[in-house]
DNA sequence: AGCCAGGGTCTGC
DNA sequence: GCAGACCATGGC
């Protein structure tokens, strides 16, 4: 049986290894909400994505084929063999209940920008409240696309603001990092797209340049929006993780993969409440 | 009410 | 190099 099918420019995608509020809702991404009618419903790429489950299929809404194997394949990471990943890090028991409990999460490719400002954000933050800030950044400083939603800013929009200016969306002590972040991208003093391809610590390097970036969050910069899955974000849940659960490390299996590994470790934890 | 949150910077040893 | 204060804000 195909894995994808295209009807009446919807994708239809059959796959065990996708579950919506697994994938969406698992603190990677921050801009998408389940709505009253079962759809969830986010902006990526300033297009409205909705998305939702169908018996056994998962629907993308007026995602076309085309525009799926141009771009949301990739988003999805439907060229990431899951079922291989999984197989692997089942050889470890606490892993295997960790995939248990959240078989359906997948690690996205997001927009490098958005990802560089949501993690900014997320500093000493919890995931509600940088939800909320992340929205009204948008309300602010995005294109109005449909009532309630509305394209994520650009950094060179940003770049043009000082931190004062940001003062409605209520982000704290962390508006000086977007500045920061939105000119020094935009200049091209730090260059985003080289993130996927370039030696991991030249990527992590060149994120930290960035004021307001420091190890974890380029970890996650490089873990959420560009497939870096050696990449291992260190946030308190997982420093509880690897304090109860793996103090002498992770296992073996988790080689190049640290990073797939720890957003099921991160579901897991905050489940459980380890 | 008070602790905590997908941390990082800055200062002082 | 490393510990500790400090940072704004609001969710729970």
């Amino acid at each position: 049986m195909a894995e994808f099918e295209f009807l009446d420019n919807n994708t239809i995608i059959k796959s065990n290894s996708f579950d919506l509020r697994q994938t969406l809702d698992c603190g990677q991404a921050f801009r998408f909400s389940l709505c009253d009618d079962g759809v969830w419903r986010g902006v990526v790429k300033s297009k409205i994505l909705e998305i939702y489950k169908d018996n056994n299929k998962i629907v993308l809404k007026n995602v076309t084929k085309k525009e799926f194997y141009d771009y949301f394949y990739k988003y999805f990471s439907f060229d990431v063999d899951y079922s291989g990943i999984k197989q692997t890090l089942f050889a470890d028991e606490t892993l295997k209940k960790a995939i248990e409990l959240s078989p359906g999460i997948r690690i996205l490719k997001q927009e490098k920008f958005e990802t560089v400002c949501s993690f900014i954000f997320s500093q000493n933050n919890n995931i509600p409240r940088i939800k909320g800030i992340i929205s009204r950044f948008c309300e602010n400083f995005g294109e109005k696309i449909a009532d309630e939603y509305y394209s994520f800013p650009t950094a060179e929009k940003i770049a043009d603001l000082s931190a004062c200016d940001l003062a409605p969306i209520r982000a704290g002590f962390r508006a000086k990092y977007i500045i920061d972040a939105a000119r020094k991208i935009a200049s091209g003093e730090v260059d985003l797209e080289s993130l996927e391809t370039c030696n991991i610590d030249s990527a992590r390097e060149n994120l930290m340049k960035i004021k307001g970036v420091g190890p974890k969050v380029s970890e996650c910069i490089l873990l959420f929006s560009c497939k870096r899955f050696e990449c291992f974000p260190m946030d308190v849940w997982m420093k509880k993780v690897m304090t109860s659960l793996y103090p002498n490390g992770l296992p073996e299996c988790t080689k190049g993969i640290e990073g797939i590994a720890q957003q099921y470790l991160f579901d897991y934890a905050r489940t459980v409440k380890i």
